[in-house]
DNA sequence: TTGTAAGCGTTATCAG
DNA sequence: CTGATAACGCTTACAA
């Protein structure tokens, strides 16, 4: 353990002014061979580091790229970091992460932290995009780009995945192997994501005159646990049903095993559908069908987005919805 | 979009000098009530944000952790960035993160990185703890902690979980429950924890008077897949085994699927147990047995023992071992 | 209670 | 090719 030097330290050694030794340490201007080679010397016996909050302050550039999310937990998230993180590796961006719960007053503080850290730009994923988040972004002076959400052209450049119509079109996938009787396992109310899931799946059976009881489109957890029990209660209602789609995989799971467990037979009865491929997909000796979508994509799409804004003067607005597909695998079947 | 404002601005708007400004700001030293009053008119009206660069500059703290991690994919690391988070947060530091697919490079990279950047500690999590981190960290002067990995007792701080004795008490579980004939499927060999738990189930072994046939202890890369394969070679060379562990949740799953769709019971005739405990677990229809612990509170051990050597002068040295719990489920049975 | 001025460690401009 | 020196925006003695 040493004690941090300063450029000042360096040039007294060398017997220079700081001003040859900053020119020496970032390629600019010109030095002569001999007095580079002594003060690289110096540095490199000092194991001296320049101060990067110095030399941020006279640049008024920090590099810094600040990540607000509700939630680490799950598959998606992480990787969406790992594709953020690429990205702003290959551009020399660092990245502050917060983790807001999903906690409005949590949210705004992080703003603020950030702003006032002089991050260069914002990306932001929340569970649901309010008034609130749009009027805090339009008042910061600094690009923000929305990751997982649309923010209804406000402005605000955001990057998200098409839940309506993957959810629509994977119905209609189901409704051209021939079934008729859907159920539906959604998640919270409060999850915008899950509620654009459910309107596609509305919406898919309503234009193939498919009609649907209300009771067979239920509100889960987004947990395994949940997806069991909310196929208990379908079953319960009615067992004539064909088809499940769930808004995860979790859910998926759950109403699988649910299922299995009361001796019906997936997919010959009933075939099952989450709207989501994670790891658990693969868990399951019967593989599970879904839709599949790149985090990762998501998030380096999103970070690319934010330094274009960052690189550019005016502000610039853009809205990517990335493509997904569907795969339909053992645990779906023609009627 | 406005543009942000500094302190001398504030103050001749407010008719008064820089360092009054700064006093309001900080509620450091005393200010009138009405020019106070007066001076936050003016902040509230001009949407001054104080340049955290400059005050950290001059304070000579940053209020900064990087945390560097081999990667962000899986259950574990995004809870212990979580716990991680919660610590920091509570102490109003902030998080700068760094992922470096486990190359070294990218780790010796974001060391210097964060360094320059003035992190006033830097949490690390690699794949296997090398000799080069190690001088790397006895070279740096800010504090470290390493995760999920133990230094050797260099003076390295750290805190992770006993890879060796959970596999090996679980072991000793199997036997009290009557089994003899084990097969073991291990991670990659670069595992650093694989390689423990591995060792804690030779020694369980061994410390009871069981064989083991080496061809039955076999190593995966931690996928399903690839639980699948091995289960599919160990029971090619031996159909008499009671018992399979398997050093991660993803190949107990598969191991799990490949025996029952050679039509082999479990758990009556084979047990089948994951040195883990992740949501796959859960996802199983057959509840999967497994060691549970967790990361969340590794992280947040882990954050809390950096800001502790932070805030101390001397440096100190700390090695943490989380506890754990064996969890026997459906999986497994007594013979 | 307030203002002046000296840092904090850089970069960058301008002479020499 | 090199050295003074003025920013950058803030904190904090020290004076008034």
């Amino acid at each position: 353990m040493k004690k941090d030097i300063n450029i000042k330290e360096v040039a007294k050694k060398a017997g220079v002014s700081i001003a040859t030794v900053s020119r020496v340490f970032n390629n600019s201007g010109t030095v002569k061979e001999s007095t580079r080679k002594k003060i690289e010397a110096v540095i490199e016996e000092t194991g001296y580091y320049p101060n990067v909050l110095a030399r941020e302050l006279a640049e008024k550039k920090t590099h810094l790229i600040g990540l607000i999310v509700h939630s680490m937990i799950g598959e998606g998230i992480p990787r969406m970091i790992n594709g953020v993180n690429e990205m702003l590796e290959d551009n020399d961006y660092n990245l502050l992460i917060a983790c807001t719960n999903g906690i409005l007053e949590s949210e705004i503080k992080h703003f603020e932290i950030f702003r006032s850290k002089r991050v260069e730009g914002i990306l932001f994923a929340t569970r649901e995009f309010k008034e609130e988040h749009r009027d805090l972004i339009q008042k910061i002076p600094i690009p923000v780009v929305v990751l997982l959400q649309r923010t209804d052209k406000e402005g605000i450049s955001f990057v998200t995945f098409d839940n309506y119509t993957f959810a629509k079109e994977a119905t209609e996938k189901l409704i051209g192997l021939g079934h008729r009787n859907f159920a539906f396992i959604g998640g919270p109310a409060t999850s915008v994501n899950s509620r654009e899931r459910q309107l596609g799946f509305r919406d898919g059976l309503k234009e193939n005159g498919i009609e649907l009881d209300t009771n067979l489109s239920r509100n889960g957890d987004f947990t395994i646990e949940s997806g069991y029990q909310q196929m208990e209660e379908i079953l319960a209602i009615e067992k004539e049903i064909t088809a499940v789609i769930a808004v995860n995989d979790g859910m998926a799971i759950g109403a699988l095993n649910c299922i299995q467990d009361h001796d019906i037979a997936v997919p010959n009865d009933i075939s099952v559908l989450g709207l989501d491929d994670t790891v658990l997909a693969k868990a399951s000796r019967l593989k599970l069908s879904g839709v599949h979508y790149s985090y990762s994509k998501l998030g380096k799409q999103g970070a690319g987005l934010l330094l274009k804004q960052i690189e550019s003067d005016e502000a610039l607005f853009e809205e990517v919805v990335l493509p997904y597909e569907i795969h339909l695998r053992e645990s779906v079947n023609k009627r």
